[in-house]
DNA sequence: TACAATTAATTTGCATATCAAATAATTTTG
DNA sequence: CAAAATTATTTGATATGCAAATTAATTGTA
């Protein structure tokens, strides 16, 4: 079903025929494939904490720092303060996290699991994570070899490489 | 990056061995990234076209079938019939589609892009689709052949590579 | 044919997410 | 000390998203 306008040509190369264009355009499904199966499983994580993408999101980079300033949460999130307020506030109705006033600069509010998202954190399917691991270490050595080659020299086509990666969670997502 | 002899190794060795963990990891550093980047370019997409993400996905969904049912819609967009029909609204508000009542079955409803529509499609950027065919594009042979064997094995072991490959575009996204 | 069951879209009600702008409290700076 | 900057929050607005109820139309069947 695609409409990707892709100009299929065939180069010469090393004696070869190479159909780059077909080459792009599978290369392509797969990635949406990939998202999709990413997209699936963390949809069945957010069902089996009870959380919404957000709120799991949150919970996770909470974890990660085990304490975290307000702000360094609306920044690691790429959320408006305002929003990760909202979350907050929410996560705290359910007794998941614990907001502590900064003695030092009473103005910063940090925020912190307590035990019960704590157990929350461990609990939860590390679904996408997870997933991707034994995918990865089901692969033959020439394999994962080559996946990694390939991520990698996407990575750095796309101008990312050298970024930190950054959590994904799905929703909705869209390439299109 | 060279071969040694982590093949050897890596059968004598209970499974894990160092080298194909690092490999594991930066395979999912990377995969991070990638979608990372697009995250990104669909959110420039999202605020170049001044719609937000949901819309502009029902507005290409929309446009790929150049009239659509609403139920069809909804299946398509794996969300509620409910909340493709507030999406809808709002589209209609702005003039970029236009619902249509079947005469053959007075039940359904068919929605089309109207001509403000189409113009969208065609202005907004394929961020995403065009980002990554100009990155793959760009590869040498032999850098598009691994990348390609690799999204192509990393699918099937997701146990996706016969599915019809979804969209994707980016609100937050999460493997956590 | 009439009436029940089904189907398609919509409406209503509710919770969440998200941003921008304004506000309050608290440093920091000049 | 007064002005400026920072931190979190509140307020107000819109969008997403689902479930349940509703309306209209079609299909199946007694």
């Amino acid at each position: 079903m695609e409409n990707n306008p892709v100009i299929s040509e065939s180069y010469r190369v090393n004696g070869q025929d190479l159909d780059r264009g077909k080459l792009v355009a599978e290369t392509i499904d797969d990635l949406r494939r990939i998202f999709q199966a990413i997209s699936d499983f963390s949809r069945h994580a957010e069902r089996a904490t009870g959380l919404t993408g957000s709120q799991l999101w949150a919970v996770k980079v909470i974890f990660e720092s085990s304490s975290i300033r307000v702000s360094d949460l609306s920044r690691r999130m790429y959320l408006h303060p305002a929003t990760v307020v909202g979350i907050i506030d929410r996560l705290e109705l359910q007794g998941l996290v614990q907001r502590i006033r900064s003695t030092k600069d009473r103005r910063v509010v940090d925020v912190e699991l307590t035990a019960k998202g704590n157990k929350l954190v461990e609990i939860a399917p590390d679904v996408a994570q997870s997933l991707l691991v034994r995918g990865l270490e089901e692969m033959t050595d020439e394999c994962l070899t080559s996946v990694q080659e390939g991520m990698s020299s996407f990575a750095e086509i796309l101008g990312v490489k050298g970024a930190a990666p950054r959590l994904i969670l799905s929703n909705e997502v869209n390439i299109a």
